[in-house]
This record gives structure tokens, sequence and C-alpha cells, in this order.
DNA sequence: CATGAATGAGCTTTCATTCAT
DNA sequence: TATGAATGAAAGCTCATTCAT
């Protein structure tokens, strides 16, 4: 349905192999998440690829729609997955285990995508950040304040809080566990505050972190 | 005890005037809060300070020393208002909305140290990042997790859990709302998410999280 | 005699439709005319004319002969106008009049012709200059020197004056008229120096302009 | 009066020692003169004139100003120039052939200051265009006018012609002869239409202008 | 000590030209 | 023959860092 690297690349990208746009986003990806935006070089995704700078910008207005088509890549891929979580039928404490640990999971797996994702909160250019905001809107935001307003209909979330706030709420504590998992300076803070490392100790986190949850939103 | 500028700083930064010391640092903190780390030139800095290129390279080894320094001024100024919160003798959940409005103040008052701190995440200095975690933790991990450690005893928190994570936890809930505050991802993003903008519902903010974190620690 | 293109492309554009050549050509003319030698790109120039680069390539060696081959095409469309002239049987004084008024008509109708001409004397070629020098010989020195020369037989023109000379100067003014008409510097130019638009004086240019030669030529 | 390159240059350029700055622009003009605008490139000059590429961009901002204070300079040369001519009080017959050798011999002693001119007529950049027609004005249109109306009120030209339009037309025939001496393109065309080198025939090419001229205003 | 001019590597971007299809 | 994707050299420009004054 939604064609590899829609809306930023150029034609010219979207002719290409599958396996050459593949393998040019995951170059991208993993350079970008790996230095930032302004550290990472055309030259250099261009080399890493196999493919000659000039290719780059036949595939790509500029540096920027490069990225931009990159983090829409890997937002694709997060939407897929948080979708797939969102659609189980289950009791919602069951299903906010179900989601934290699907998503620690792929962090676990995609950790240059949440990479990704964090450089991007760093990116000053205001429409980009607008246009990504709102594909995330539609991506989380709506997911779990759903979830939250059925959970107060059935009667297992309580009933005085704000669904959009607890969602926003609950969105800030997931981010930062998978940031704990991916970036860098989150992992350090993450041992600090603990004393342990994020990738050992998996169970414990979802455990507590449950725990957190159940109580605030009062469910059983 | 601790100099302004310390650990990163030459000595001939020490030994500067106190007014020039700080209308330095000020002025990097402004502009490396305001265009991040790459995009922040020296000679830009040496300007705005009314000072030289030269004399930059006489105060600190390179670029990513004076940024180091920088930080490390900000957290300072983060420290005193926390250790001032942590110095009160108060009920823990009126404690809590203490802090919960002052840390929201504060984000207000000083955006640029909160777009610093952000700036700081995307780092990708390992040696550096590992310092200015652990001025953190002394900062504010031990703060709350000696709280939380004290409600225990009193009875005001549950027994239950662990005082690490939940201080971990809490922690990643008022970092993101100073994010939302202060930075222009984060702000777009409160707001996609509330509907609302972050700088006209500080009691709003200040009501439902509070609601959040009773429930989340038990505390009445 | 004079096939489209010949000297500068390759035989397989003197193959071409005429239709298709022709659409070529005058989208070169149009682009160099434009932008310039230096910023009309191969890829523009095909793109417009609805060709591929490749093709370009198949049809001229290089960028230069393309370029070489348009202004020949151009100077053809400016010879013919001017042998046309050249026909007429009438007193010297009337040709004037009726060049100067062709001229000017043509500029204003053709600009891009006169652009690309003026854009040719900047071309650093010599070997090209050479070429096109002569055929413009060929195109205007021969026709007013012969002019003159008749002039001179007639009585119609004094005689102390060397015809190719008189020559020479009558066709710089005729083109520094075109190039005020056509050209962005000389327009500037003429209506700093005259307080007019180029476009909105013809009848005064041409009066004073007669006034002009006609004393420099002493006919009557 | 006129400090060298102000307007157009950075402060840092007018600190440089006055050797310095001459080299730089000299290196410059003689580039710019050489191969046009686009061919000549920055590196290209900083290497000629012994200064890196990154001294060029502390002196002007960018390469179109660079450019732009070069032909500045090269008018500044060519006012004095015609100032000089102008202050003289013979004759309007003597005072044009006083011109017109001089205009000569300065096209002969520096032909780059030509050739830049000529290559500026070539430059889209409106505003610059504007600014130096503006120049040329001053310098030159307001000149001639003025001598042809001073001409006109002696009696030594003829009454009935537009001083403005014949000053143009001066200007035209003055600004050929240049080009014909100093630019490859005019030089060719100069021999073309008069079998002769412009180099060894200054003295034929004085006399044929000047009977040229003083039929054409009908001096004596 | 302080200055700020100078350096030059490195970046993004363009485009004439080639060549596999 | 025709295509247009691919190449890569070269351009304009920036900026961390050095060093003569």
């Amino acid at each position: 349905m939604s064609e590899t690297g829609a809306g930023f690349a150029k034609q010219a990208f979207l002719n290409l192999p599958a396996e050459k746009r593949e393998r040019i986003l995951r170059t991208a990806v993993e350079e970008f998440a790996e230095g930032g935006y302004e550290h990472t070089s055309i030259q250099q995704i261009a080399a890493k690829a196999g493919i000659s700078v000039g290719a780059v910008y036949k595939y790509f207005e500029d540096k920027e729609a490069l990225f931009a088509c990159v983090v829409q890549e890997g937002l694709g891929v997060l939407e897929q997955t948080l979708q797939a979580l969102a659609a189980t039928e289950e009791d919602i404490a069951l299903k906010a285990e179900t989601i934290l640990r699907d998503l620690l999971a792929f962090s676990r797996e995609n950790p240059e995508l949440i990479r990704l994702y964090h450089v991007l909160t760093t990116s000053g250019n205001r429409d980009v950040l607008r246009q990504f905001s709102q594909r995330i809107e539609a991506l989380s935001a709506s997911v779990y304040r759903d979830a939250i307003a059925a959970g107060q209909k059935t009667g297992d979330v309580r009933k005085d809080v704000d669904p959009s706030f607890f969602a926003f709420l609950l969105d800030n504590i997931f981010m930062m566990l998978q940031f704990s998992t991916a970036c860098d300076y989150y992992r350090e803070r993450f041992s600090i505050y603990t004393g342990r490392q994020p990738e050992d100790c998996d169970d414990w986190i979802v455990a507590q972190t449950l725990m957190f949850l159940k109580a605030a939103f009062n469910f059983k």
C-alpha cells in the first residue's frame, strides 16, 4: 500500500529495485542514527551504500529530504508494530504488558530506529517536525487514548482522569524506556539510576513498570 | 567547593574575573541551546561574548570542552534548584506538587538550559556522557530515591516497589514535562497529544500529573 | 544549401526529422539565451526538448558543439533578415531607415537570438569565435561595406572615408541598439543615458539615430 | 578619498596592507577578465594571489561580492581616467581626439579592465547591474552629455539633436572600440571588418573615427 | 596574555559525460 | 538507436584550530 520512500524521495528512487532501495535506506538509517544529522555526510552514506554521491541527489532533493525519507521509513516500521498491538482484543492490563514487552523487544532489535527518532527530536526544521509529530500522533496517541477511554467505559480504568493527558504520560514512559535501551545517554542514565544494565533486566523493567502503571491507572 | 567551570576549563578560565567567566558561559549556553552543538560556531560565541576566538582556546582545550563546561554549568543551576527542594521537610504529596511546580517554572524561566540538556543527550562522546550522567545522579536520582525510600518508611509510599526504579520513572516524567515546555519537538508533541499549548495550562498539567503520581505511588 | 545544424552537429542530428531538429535547436536557443552558457545544463535542454540526455550526445560531440550549432542557427535567421534588407534597391537614406527599423523589430521579436549572440561574445573558445566572426562578416560587413561603396559612387556618401571602417562603425551602432533592446545590462544602460525605456521609443531612436548617421555619412 | 574595495568588501579586507589588497584585486581582475565570472573559481584566485580560500571569505561575503568589488575597482580607474579627460578645457574637436586616443591607450594598457567590464554585461544579477550602470552614468554619460550640450551653446555642435541620445551613441562607439582592442571576440570582428589588427592602427582608427564623429556632430 | 587573521580539510550540491540496457 | 541512471570531479562555502603579533 505505502510505497517505500514515498513523499520525500524523487521518482528515480521509487523506480529502483527494492534491494537497492532498502540497502540505501538501511545504510542511511544506520549512519544518521549513529552520528546524528549533522555528523553524517552524504559521501559517507553513499560510500557505505555502494553508490555514488551523484546518485543520492538523483534520488533525493537534498540531504534533508533523505533524512526525512529515512525517518518516515523508520516510523512506518514502528507504526506497523504499534498497529498490531492496538488490534489485540485483550484485557487492558494484559495489553499493557504485551505492549511494553513488544516495545522493548523492538528497541532491542531496531536500536537504530529508536536512535533515529531521538535524532529527529533535535532537528531544527519546524516543518519536518510538525509533519512527523502528526504522523506519530496518528500512530500512538490515538491508540493509547482510545485504549484508556475504552478502559474507562469498562471500568478497568478510573474515570476521573483525562485520557489525552494520561496517554501522553504513558507514551512518555514508553518512550524513555525505549531511549534507555537504544541511546547512549539514556542507557548510561538508566544504569546510574538503577544500578543495572538495561539489556539484562527486561523482566524486571516490565514487572516494575507494570506495578507503576497499574496503580497509576487503577486497573487490577 | 565547586569553582565555576571546574573540570573542563583550563586554569586560565578559572583565573578570570567572575563577571567575564559568567558572561562567556551564559553566552555559550544561549548559543548552544539555540542552535545545537553543530550549528554553533566558536567565532559566534566569541563575538557575542565580546572576546576573541584565541581567548576561547586559551580557556578551553577545544569546542567539546567548552560545551561540556557549559552543560556542567547549566546542571549546576538545576542542581541548586533541586537541592533546595530536597531540603524541604514536607509531606511527600505536597513535596511532589512543589517539585513539579518548581520544575515547570524553572523550564519556563530557563528554557535554554533545558534545551541544552536535551542537546547533550544527542552528543556522541561517551566519556562526557558518563561524567554528566553521574553528575545528574548525584543531582536528582538520589534525591528522588531517598524521598521514596523515606516515604516507604513513613507509610506514605507503598512498600512493594523498587525505590530506584520508581525514582527513574518519576524523573522520566519530570524530564519529559520539561522538554515539553522548552524543546520544539516535544512542544509540538504535547499539543498534538493534549490539544493544548504547554504554556497555557500549568495548573492542569500539575493537577493531572499529581493524580497520576499519587495513584502510582499510592500516597494520599 | 545550408542544412540545418551543419558543421557542428553529428550526422545523426541531420538525419532527424526537421520538426524534431528545430524543436531541439529552438529549445537550446531559449535556454542558452535565458541563462547564459554556464548556467544552462544539458539535462535542462534535453528535458525541455523532450529528448534524452543520451540523445544530445548522439547528436552533438559535447556541450560546446551544441552551443556552436545553436548560435549558427540563430545567425542563420539574422542572415536571412539582413539579406532581405540588402536586396532592396532603395535610396541609401531610406535603406538605412528600413534596416534600422527592421533590426529593432527583429530584436523585439527575437530577443533570445540577440542575447544568444551576446553570450557568444563572452565565449572563451578561440576557434569557435573565429568561425562565427567569419560568418558574420559574410553576413553584415560586406552588406554594409558594399552599400557604402555604392553610395560613394552615386555621390550619396562622402568619398573621403574608408568604407570598411565606416561599415564597422555602422554595425557597432546597430549592434548596440539591438543589445539595448534585448540584454539586461544594456537596457539598463540605455535608460540611464536617455531616461527612457528602450521599448517605448522606437520612433525616437530611429529618428535620432538617422540624424546621426545622415550627418556622419553626409547623405541627404 | 575612496578606500580601495569599499562597499563590497568586508572590513577585514580594508584592514589589509595595501600591497596585499592590491595583489588580491589585481589577481581577481585578471582571472575574471580572462575566464569570465563562471569559469573563474575562488580556489583559482586564492592560489594565484597566494592566500587561502578561507581568507577570501574573510574578505568578501561571497564570490559575487568579490566580483562586484573587483568591478568597482576597475571602474574607479576608468573613472579617474575619464574625469581627467573631462576636465580639459579644449575645443570640442580636439577634446574628442584626446578622449579617443586616451581611451584606446587605456584599453591597450588595461585590457583586463575592459574585459572585466565586458564580463559584467553578461552578469545576471539585476541589483549589481543597476548599481554599476548608475556608477557608469555618473562616470561617462554626464561627461559626454554636458560636453555636447556645451558644444551646442558655443555653436560647435548642431542644435537639433538630443544631447542624451547622442552621448549614448558616442559612448557606444567608444565602448565598441575598446572592446575591439581588448576582447577576443571583438578583436576578431574588427579585423574581419577592416582587414587590420586593432593594435597596429591606432592612428588610422582615430583619424577615421574622428571623421565620422565630426560629420555626425557637425563640428569643424 | 590576548588577538583575530589565516588555514585548509571537509561539506553539500551540480552537471558534463558515459554506458548498460 | 534511444534511454536515463550513474559517475565523480569540481565548485562555493564553513569553521575548528593555530600562531604571529
